[in-house]
DNA sequence: TAGTGGTCTAGACCACAGC
DNA sequence: CTGTGGTCTAGACCACTAT
């Protein structure tokens, strides 16, 4: 029952009770809350109180529904944790890049599907690769998938002029991946920068990764530079946070 | 106006109209909607539905409401850069800590308070720190502000060994901050490893750091590690994520 | 078929901002 | 005082899941 003198909306009570039975394990992870017209009689509140209630803690995360099944409390997401001297030349070397690394590592099944075209430049493109604005460049849009499941977002982009004649502009960039076809033209990567952040996914993301809503992606962008110092690539890569931990080191000094 | 026939619920239309007329700058950043009951005849719907649609912006973090004013267009955050060369040496011994060093490098005034005690380690600290479960740590809470408002929260263990007879133990650590006490105690720091994720705030979480409904917050644990592969530190960060973006850079090889 | 969540209505009253 | 968003009601009907 809710307290009406409080001051507290009733639908945050009651969201607040719920929340704290499921952490407490009263309702424990992977199992139904009862249905909302019984959280009407339980609270002795309407629906769409009860609504209000429930919406809250989905856009926390805590709690999924199923249309037609009921109410879940969300069991924890099993993590991908992901450290980045998988980038080493000679991991590149082995296989057909970063991606399928990762599938080695942690032992899934990776596919992934891609579409390459040719764009302009918009501002922030040529600001991270250092070329003008309406240059022309070369996109590589790639769904990666594990066992299946689409888990991770990723779109290329290389100054075309560095890209022609190469099998970058296949979709089949051959073994070991793009990295290694600009190596063999002659651009040796020198360097390695991401920028690391993170927002609500919009509609289209959210349905691509099959995210319940009011779970964030980690937005990475990886910036690859020549070993004169010049940009050769931006990827910017789109994360489900539920399912991706990001793991950096370095020495002290 | 909505399609009832297209089987797109109403406030999803809705929705998705204003959220196209915001990215087209119809609305500009900071700029005002309409109010709800004028959007209740421009599409004919109700007002409850009004507020759905609303509320789907909210949760996306693309609008904010405010009481008894209006719901407006949020502006886009202005988002500090931190890379992680802020945690040079040199850098330590020039200031007190990373937190006054991104303070200096980006002109803002910073303030803090932080709370110190001990407790027993859980078994996620004793993981991090390689100690047993149980053992006594040293935990500074901090609560970082730039200008007045909270933009970060730490929460830092240390093996109680480590840190007995030390400033660490002291509100204050003094010049340099924990790492300096750290290595004049003869515990130099050989390596930092950061585990970057994200997730939506919890509701205390949300308060303290000031978020709106709707963004969520990137969290980074970084570890420490003496020059003998030992660790001596963690330090959990929960960091607002439309404040904030992370840099680190590395060698190809 | 019964039970579940998803959507929607047409109101009502309250709390806050600003003139 | 007016206009704004915040909360809440008591229904209704639909779409989906499971038996």
């Amino acid at each position: 029952m809710v307290d009406r003198t409080s001051g507290v909306p009733a639908f945050r009570q009651v969201a607040a009770d719920l929340r704290e039975k499921i952490t407490a394990g009263q309702y424990a992870p992977g199992s139904q809350l009862p249905s909302e017209r019984d959280l009407v009689e339980t609270y002795g509140v309407s629906r769409p109180t009860i609504r209000d209630a429930v919406n809250v803690l989905r856009t926390e995360g805590i709690v999924v529904a199923e249309h037609g099944r009921g109410v879940f409390v969300r069991p924890p997401a099993s993590i991908q944790r992901i450290s980045r001297n998988r980038l080493s030349r000679e991991a590149r070397e082995r296989n057909e890049g970063a991606f399928l690394a990762d599938a080695a590592a942690l032992g899934f099944t990776p596919s992934s599907s891609v579409k390459v075209n040719f764009e302009a430049a918009d501002n922030r493109t040529a600001g991270y690769l250092d070329i003008e604005p309406g240059d022309e460049v070369t996109v590589r849009d790639r769904v990666m998938r594990a066992n299946g499941l689409v888990v991770q977002l990723a779109v290329s982009r290389l100054p075309r002029a560095l890209t022609r004649g190469t099998a970058i502009e296949e979709v089949d960039t051959g073994k070991g991946g793009a990295y290694a076809r600009l190596e063999e033209a002659g651009h040796l990567i020198g360097r390695f920068a991401e920028h690391v952040g993170a927002r609500m996914p919009t509609p289209q993301e959210a349905s691509a990764l099959q995210v319940t809503p009011g779970v964030p992606v980690i937005t990475v962008t990886r910036v690859a530079y020549g070993q004169d110092g010049k940009p050769l690539e931006m990827n910017d890569m789109v994360l489900p946070a539920d399912r991706y931990e990001l793991s950096y080191e370095w020495e002290a000094d």
